[in-house]
RNA sequence: GGGAGCUUAGCUCAGCUGGGAGAGCACCUGCCUUACAAGCAGGGGGUCAUAGGUUCGAGCCCUAUAGCUCCCACCA
């Protein structure tokens, strides 16, 4: 028979054990009409990234459903790829460039994408095979990447399809704007941050040769020069008169007006505010409504440059922002228009990519039309066809589709799926002609035409990933045996971007004929034979949000704060399945996690101890002992074990069911621990023969149970224990089973636990009690020794009478003491005879 | 401004539908008992944030308060 080696040493088996699963395609998931489908899409990683700690929890929670659902009969898929990401990976692919000293116009579009490709070829496989070290089950052979042919081409039926529904369109409208990547950003690319700044008033006089000014407050005194209007709250008494009247734009040496509009709050500032159409979002709702000119005066870098014809920035032009907000103020303040400069606190957009101050600019873009979309995805979840996992998220998904804006899709990037859309070059017509095939002249004049130069936000492709994977938009077999997928797996801090997206991308376009038509999983209770055909077109029917990790301080992991922890270096030193088990043991749903040493040390031990229990077991169970469990000679204790066995299982599937995933592996912890090997195991040593059936049925039961937290270790001890080459994880998963129930037995035996437990206390106390005794008996005699010496000592004529006073007072308090001590240590001895 | 979550032992956190207050680490005592010292046996330590309420009974349900964390909005 194999034994197991002395020392847990996962380095020893993991690698090759995965390498075993995936060459006998254990990780192979087919359309099967026998079983019933249960499929994860994963969250595809950047093809730039490193695998990180957020990755090893994702992925460890859909590597348990996946193996526990493959275990229970499911045809289980697990559908990996990958992310183009392309503001990240152009990112990275422009600072590589750099070392080399060339820049995207010099290499041009091209040459450019070209990179990118190898750049994706060197780096893309990264991930994945880091993904494989965790133990993930994905199906390999079915790696998929938002790039490819068929995800390519996904992406353009869609914006194609939405365009000719008119939910795409393309309009000029103030966007954020990334001044280092230099493209346009969607709102929630744009993350606020609350800053120290200034609100600076400024005086503009009002150009009717009265000695009268308005007084604006702004935070960004350089965009004054792109103003073309002031406003005022049509009721403000204050302002009333000046309604309609012109001021001169300081430094600009322009004349705009006065106007009245109810988007000013009359209690905030001056209550008059200066109106900048092209360079804040509010600002061009006003612009648009009172038709003011829009004023552009900054260029890509965020550069002060006159772009509107007309409109000078005078001697701005060429200034960065920040140099030119300064040189405003200071102008201002000699020229006397400046009245006070206050600090105040506001919050500042930020690119979420690299951190550079967003600038709010007019741009030509396109544009997603939200309204259409967004009431079916709220739809839902309201109607209970998408279930979410805690509940609690539900709320900031509603609240976000119900405010949502139009969404901004166009970057202005190489990497990623160029829009395909084509603009007439006859200025006359100017028509858009959009196609998937190409096209060479405009579909309305016949004029030339040329591609459209922007690209498609990153999350466009994101959002069709649970259906452009599948096959989508052909009819794939794969699409109609497992759309809708199952469940999603993510972070609370991609609902926004992903989850959102494909809920509404996935009723939209999976929907069939009756979209949004009722769910059969809808009211009643969730089954397999009840879930969501795909008539329903939402693209899964749970969602499964769980929180990040933190820092043993509690702070966000982050490369900047170089706090981070590499999951590769974690598996190298305490194997794969002690990082899985950090992820899930003692975890509630969806709560974050606080990486600490201890946790790590504390899950590799129990990894330890299971490893120990097995080797025991293996080395005490006869090879000739009869192996299978017999039920008609269980002892009282056999009964105890095997109760609570069966009742483990239940309480392990019930939990998984309701992804309470730390509960679940809780309990086995528990079990395994604190039942099978603090006392069955124990219990065992006189008669391991008798035994070992028991034994050995109860190990591969909880192996079994184990097998989807800490995959390897539980396969390595299967496999020897069972002295085969067949995999635990396409055994069955335990079921529970009356026949093991014996509930008067275990109780019978808790007593028994609980009687045992009481005895050794008391042996324990009684061992205490002597050897405090004996210490304490020996205190007794040293200090009655003390009172002999010194009593001899005082009754020495000659030493009370020559000896010093003080002295003699120090022998007596000496004597006193000792005899106090003795006393004491006769109280304490009393107390426990 | 709106919303969510958290507050349980020194630390990190579990605690399922309301009935026993728990684990790991740390600490103390005793053990290298041939599965495991990455371990075993025992022990100390908590007004479950505060104040009310519902209930036979509240860590759990309700209301209010405080502190911490996060998300959304963005009044220039």
């Amino acid at each position: 028979m194999k034994e197991l080696n002395k020392n847990y040493s996962p380095k020893d088996f993991e690698g090759r054990i995965y390498a075993d699963w995936e060459s006998k395609g254990y990780f192979r998931a087919r359309v099967d009409e026998n079983k019933k489908p249960y499929c994860i899409v994963i969250p595809p990683p950047n093809i730039t990234g490193q695998l990180h700690i957020g990755h090893a929890l994702d992925n460890t929670l859909q590597d348990i459903l996946i193996r526990y659902k493959r275990m229970q009969g499911y045809s289980a898929l697990w559908l990996p790829g990958t992310d183009h990401a392309s503001i990240a990976t152009e990112a990275k692919i422009v600072e590589a460039m750099k070392a080399d000293g060339v820049t995207k116009d010099d290499i041009g579009r091209e040459g450019f994408l070209e990179r990118a490709w190898e750049w994706k070829r060197v780096y893309g496989g990264t991930i994945v095979q880091q993904l494989k070290k965790l133990g993930s089950s994905c199906d390999w052979e079915r790696e998929r990447f938002t790039m490819d042919e068929g995800c390519s081409k996904a992406v353009q039926k869609v914006f194609i399809d939405l365009y000719e529904q008119g939910l795409i369109y393309r309009s000029e409208r103030v966007i954020n704007w990334c001044p280092t990547c230099r493209t346009s950003i969607s709102d929630i690319e744009c993350e606020y941050e609350e800053k120290d700044g200034f609100f600076w008033h400024m005086r503009y006089p009002v150009a009717d040769n009265s000695d009268e000014s308005i007084i604006v407050a702004t935070t960004r005194p350089e965009t004054m020069l792109g103003d073309s209007a002031v406003a005022v709250h049509p009721d403000d008494t204050r302002y009333k008169h000046l309604i309609g009247k012109m001021v001169t734009l300081p430094l600009a040496n322009r004349e705009i007006p006065i106007i009245a509009d109810e988007y000013v709050d009359k209690e905030f500032g001056t209550g008059a505010v200066k109106i900048t159409p092209a360079h804040d979002p509010n600002d061009f709702e006003v612009g648009t409504r009172h038709n003011l000119p829009l004023i552009k005066i900054m260029d890509d870098n965020a550069t002060i440059t006159a772009i509107t014809d007309g409109y000078s920035v005078g001697a701005y032009e060429g200034m960065e922002r920040y140099k030119a907000r300064k040189a405003v103020v200071k102008d201002l303040e000699e020229q006397g228009y400046l009245v006070k400069t206050e600090p105040h606190k506001h919050n500042v957009g930020h690119c979420q990519r690299c951190g550079t101050v967003v600038e709010p600019c007019a741009s030509l873009q396109w544009f997603v039309k939200m309204d259409e979309l967004a009431k079916p995805a709220m739809d839902v979840v309201t109607d209970g066809r998408l279930n979410w996992i805690a509940k609690r998220f539900e709320n900031s998904y509603m609240s976000w589709l119900e405010n949502i804006r139009d969404w901004c899709i166009s970057r202005q990037l190489w990497w990623g799926h160029r829009i395909p859309a084509y603009h007439c070059q006859n200025a006359d017509c100017g028509h858009i002609t959009v196609s998937a095939d190409g096209c060479d002249k405009c579909s309305k004049c016949g004029g030339t035409v040329t591609q459209d130069e922007d690209t498609l936000d990153t999350w466009f492709s994101s959002a069709l990933w649970p259906f452009s994977t599948l096959g989508w938009p052909d009819k794939t077999p794969e699409l109609d045996y497992f759309y809708p997928t199952s469940v999603i797996v993510t972070g609370y801090d991609i609902i926004f971007f992903w989850v959102a997206r494909m809920v509404f991308m996935g009723l939209r376009f999976c929907g069939g004929k009756e979209a949004g038509s009722p769910c059969p999983a809808q009211g009643g209770e969730k089954t397999a034979e009840s879930r969501c055909r795909p008539e329903c077109g939402v693209p899964f029917e749970d969602v499964f949000i769980h929180g990040i990790i933190r820092d043993a301080k509690g702070k966000k992991m982050s490369k900047s704060a170089g706090n981070g922890v590499d999951p590769l270096e974690v598996i190298e030193q305490f194997g794969a399945d002690a990082l899985r088990l950090v992820m899930v043991y003692g975890v509630s749903q969806e709560s974050d996690i606080r990486w600490t040493q201890d946790k790590i040390i504390a899950a590799r031990n129990f990894a330890n101890k299971l490893w120990n229990a097995a080797r025991f077991v293996l080395m005490n169970v006869d090879e000739n002992a009869n192996r299978t469990l017999d039920l008609s000679t269980l002892t009282m204790e056999d009964k105890w074990v095997l109760t609570k066995y069966n009742r483990l299982i239940k309480e392990v599937t019930t939990n998984l069911d309701a992804y309470n995933l730390g509960v679940a592996v809780g309990k086995i912890h528990d079990f395994i621990w604190g039942v099978y090997c603090d006392w069955y195991i124990e219990l065992t040593k006189s008669r391991k023969a008798e035994a070992a059936g028991v034994l050995l049925f109860v190990m591969d039961g909880f192996l079994k149970l184990l097998h989807p937290f800490m995959p390897f270790i539980t396969e390595e001890i299967y496999q020897t224990m069972n002295n085969t080459t067949d995999s635990i994880m396409v055994s069955a998963y335990p079921e529970y089973s009356d026949t093991l129930d014996f509930p008067e037995d275990e109780a019978k035996f808790d007593l028994e636990v609980e009687r045992v437990k009481a005895e050794r206390a008391a042996a324990q106390l009684q061992l205490d009690k002597e050897k405090e005794t004996l210490r304490l008996n020996k205190e007794l005699d040293k200090a009655r020794g003390d009172i002999e010496f010194i009593q001899k000592k005082l009754s020495n004529e000659g030493f009370i009478t020559k000896a010093p006073p003080a002295q003699v007072e120090n022998e007596r308090a000496k004597l006193a003491k000792a005899q106090k001590r003795v006393n004491d240590i006769e109280k304490a001895l009393k107390q426990f005879s």
